[in-house]
DNA sequence: CGAATGATCCGA
DNA sequence: CGGATCATTCGA
């Protein structure tokens, strides 16, 4: 898959993050080396799949929120548009957290680069509860249909 | 809009 | 312990 969408979460200073009150059991993942996944258990039923991407100690983690299939004539190309979607096309579960995302069987590998045109700049999805930080952590490739909304 | 559906976390 | 919460999705 090709990824399309992505959100940023940091740590203490981010209050919308998991490790904004510090690490817990489920949270650890995210405080620990970079490359690594950080998967979470939703809603009571769908799993979404985070990339560390700061160093151990401190939080801070990529959530993958919307790919385009690559082979996927006759594929549904919204089948990857949403972290949900994405998480449960792979097959990913809670057991797939904490996992070696550099060299293991799942892995991510850098694509042909997009113009920097087709990039937006947005603010996060679904945050309600927490005062969520003002920036702008969402970042998606326009037009794209494994965009989970526009 | 609201239900589905259960782990997680905080407060008591 | 108990209940509120939740980085979602789908269907009316």
């Amino acid at each position: 898959m090709r990824l399309v969408e992505v959100e940023a979460y940091l740590g203490a200073s981010d209050p919308a993050s998991h490790a904004y009150r510090g690490p817990t059991a489920r949270t650890a993942p995210m405080f620990g080396p970079p490359g690594r996944s950080y998967v979470y258990f939703v809603y009571g039923m769908y799993y979404c799949l985070n990339v560390v991407a700061s160093r151990s100690g401190v939080a801070g983690a990529v959530l993958l929120r919307g790919a385009e299939p690559i082979a996927g004539v006759g594929h549904d190309p919204r089948a990857l548009a949403g972290p949900g979607k994405l998480a449960r096309a792979i097959g990913l579960t809670t057991a797939h957290t904490n996992m070696d995302l550099v060299r293991s069987a799942l892995s991510i590998r850098d694509a042909p680069p997009v113009a920097s045109s087709r990039v937006v700049r947005a603010p996060r999805v679904g945050l309600s509860q927490h005062a969520t930080t003002e920036e702008p952590w969402r970042f998606y490739v326009r037009g794209s249909p494994g965009v989970s909304r526009p």
